[in-house]
DNA sequence: CGGGACGTTGACCTGGATCAAAAATTGTGG
DNA sequence: CCACAATTTTTGATCCAGGTCAACGTCCCG
């Protein structure tokens, strides 16, 4: 969902790609130059308190997460370096959700004023905002889809494989595996399982020679399209 | 999510309201005049398939679903009158879902070139059509979250009362209840669980006068409080 | 080398699934 | 208006994927 790579979607319609293109661009030189950083497990956006600002990834992995009083958590969306995120800000003072670093990440940023100003001058940032929404959209819907019908194993071989196709998106060679900074507690809150759970699949999966998961690296085994014909009915059908 | 009522979210910034409001209106006024019927259980859009339109809804309820191979089946957003649905196609030729009809429906439509020409003229038209990507997408989270870490009960009190809440927004007056077109086996695939589970929940808030479903009606109960302390953990923060 | 995260495993339990069948409702044509 | 067929709802019996609880191993890092 948060994937900027405007040609590696096929789909997406032609007459408006340049636009998206340029309107890319010019948001991102409107960004404030000096990045922010922030350590892990810190929050760049607080559960319902008032923002201001979008931001674009510069480095490191962000989450978006709700969390609810009884303890229970969930990771709603997962930003990689490249994506755009809290574009909602532009219409909302406060959002129900913190957005927080899940490794140290770096962030630069541009008021929502600005961005709005900037939309109305350029039509292009207006629709590149728009179009940044519209993947969040799609993303969403693909994870609606496994958090209500997929089982655990689809679930997490649909995560494993949607990180390598984000970062393969944005030039990552991920042929052999690809680092990956989210603990199994992590995990767990985004497919909608328990770390015991998540634990029992790796193991499965791992066993099975598919993936296993060590030291923050994702490594593809020998039965990988296995793990792919594994996710396949849930995967995005694009 | 799809409500497009301006003035009900509290949330919202004053400086983009007035501009939202009048994008929604020119928008409408540039949609084709006469609307379109679609008969209970047809398709508006299928899964997969090219398209060109994008529609506000005048009359019945639609909803957004996913059918994988094996008939699991998801439905992902119930689209109600008043709310616009397919803003997507301005971006993407196709679409991995269908949009079809809960019971008999009227919409009207416009082509994504002219809506895309109108959002290029006129600001507001520009900044409604994100916002109303932004809508869904807050929606979706609320329901990402559910269906990760809610239970059956929780999903099905927090569906009842969105559509209370969501059709009150529009004006409908829902103190006693409201119509509801969705079958059992809808419910189902919109909360992801099975018919036999949802009749299950649906008996016992029905014994604990919370709720009953009758003949396409939700019929609140005495202790709707509990319903709404029920589904209060999983319910959008705003 | 001690303590606090994380990861891993086992034993057991339960919410919801599955299977199967009956009852109620709705729609249809005569 | 009725009879009948097709959907939809309801219920019971049984099963299992994933949760819960609790312990133990392992890896840092100071």
């Amino acid at each position: 969902m948060p994937s900027t790579e405007l040609n590696a979607d096929t789909a997406i319609r032609p007459e408006v790609r340049d636009l998206l293109g340029q309107g890319k661009e010019t948001l991102r030189q409107a960004m404030e130059p000096t990045p922010l950083t922030f350590a892990a497990g810190t929050c760049l956006m607080q559960m319902g308190e008032p923002h201001e600002f979008l931001y674009a990834v510069e480095d490191g992995w962000l989450a978006r997460a709700r969390t609810i009083a009884d303890g229970r958590r969930q990771i709603i969306v997962v930003f990689l370096p490249g994506d755009v995120c809290g574009v909602k800000t532009l219409f909302m003072n406060r959002q129900p959700d913190a957005i927080e670093a899940l490794c140290p990440a770096a962030v630069r940023r541009i008021h929502h004023r600005d961005a709005c100003a900037l939309a109305t001058r350029e039509f292009g940032v207006a629709l590149f905002l728009a179009w940044q929404l519209a993947q969040d959209e799609r993303h969403l819907h693909d994870w609606n889809l496994r958090l209500g019908r997929a089982n655990a194993e689809e679930r997490i071989a649909a995560l494993i494989l949607e990180f390598r196709d984000r970062l393969a998106g944005k030039g990552v060679n991920t042929a052999e595996g690809y680092s990956f900074p989210l603990i199994q507690q992590q995990i767990a809150d985004h497919v909608g399982l328990t770390t015991v759970h998540v634990n029992r699949v790796l193991r499965r999966l791992r066993e099975r020679k598919m993936v296993s998961m060590q030291r923050g690296r994702v490594v593809f085994g020998d039965n990988i399209e296995e793990l792919e014909q594994l996710a396949e009915p849930v995967q995005d059908p694009v």
